[in-house]
DNA sequence: ATTGATATGTTATAACATAACAACCCTATG
DNA sequence: CATAGGGTTGTTATGTTATAACATATCAAT
């Protein structure tokens, strides 16, 4: 799915050790769902172990292929659900923009996800970022539940190359 | 579309003059369009109208329902590149939440817009935000182009009620 | 008249998402 | 034990959002 392969897959476009991504998150999706008495079912865990692969972000129907080709379920509400579990429990963020769904960098705590997305090479990092309409809610009475801020840009690899 | 009607369309939630609205965001579009040399043909303009109605998201198939009510196409191209076009003009912008358009509160010069949109009343308020992810940009070397930046939660009218 | 640029019309399909119901698998509780 | 309830998965069908591709129309410049 990336124009730009990288060895190293890059978490805040840095490499990095992904394998720990990889084993930290899972090893906090299972200890949370042991404390919230909620079930980590086999469909459920692959589909996280499925967005850990990378730090892009992948569609419901990309996951699916995926969970088909293992014999996993293959019709859309199996996968739809996985990730509704998944987002639920703070596992993964969907990302508007692309209509698509990525592993949280940090599911240990409750947090609002900011994200910058690569045009260029499909990653996907996540950041934290102070509320930007506190101000305006505040002068108008709205009373926030939830922001979603995505920014879309060039990573520092793929501002290298002409992207015109 | 709205659970909650009121008189008064608001705007930033709070009661004004929307034939105000409409006429100042047409003719600003009339001018910019000459300005730049672009067609601002009967769909497009029509379309923008439409949206001017009222401080509230449409979906493509909405406006597209509108258009073929009065004759004006009824197929979804049809809609979609009259909103490619405003979208492109900074006449209407697009809800990624809500995977739909709203007419811009301020076409007559570049920004970058924010939102918050009511969940209860479906009205949606323009804002203006900071860049929120400016530091982990600058830190990480991404290259921000856009930022989406979209608050849901309640409006002040719409606090009252009961929604749990 | 011919060309080129821009816009619209139309068909078909791709891509994303959910409603609704049936079946399965636990684990209480009687 | 059975059997009822909650949660999960399987499946069908459909709804919703979006675009590719190609045809036609319009108008201005050569
Ligand atoms: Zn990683
Ligand atoms: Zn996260
Ligand atoms: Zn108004
Ligand atoms: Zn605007």
């Amino acid at each position: 799915m990336a124009r730009h392969d990288k060895s190293a897959t890059p978490l805040g476009f840095a490499a990095h050790d992904h394998t720990a991504c990889q084993s930290r998150a899972l090893a906090t999706a299972d200890q949370l769902c042991a404390a919230r008495r909620v079930q980590f079912t086999p469909v459920r865990r692959r589909v996280l172990e499925i967005l850990l692969e990378s730090h892009e972000a992948l569609g419901a129907y990309d996951v699916l292929a995926r969970l088909n080709a293992e014999g996993l379920g293959s019709k859309p509400p199996v996968a739809y659900r996985a990730l509704a579990f998944l987002v639920d429990q703070g596992f993964v963020h969907r990302i508007e923009r692309l209509n698509a769904f990525i592993a949280c960098a940090d599911p240990s705590h409750d947090h609002s996800p900011a994200f910058m997305i690569c045009r260029a090479c499909g990653t996907v990092a996540e950041a934290h970022a102070q509320m930007p309409l506190g101000d305006s809610a505040a002068r108008s009475g709205f009373q926030i539940e939830q922001t979603v801020i995505e920014a879309e840009g060039l990573c520092p690899d793929c501002q290298e190359v002409r992207t015109p």
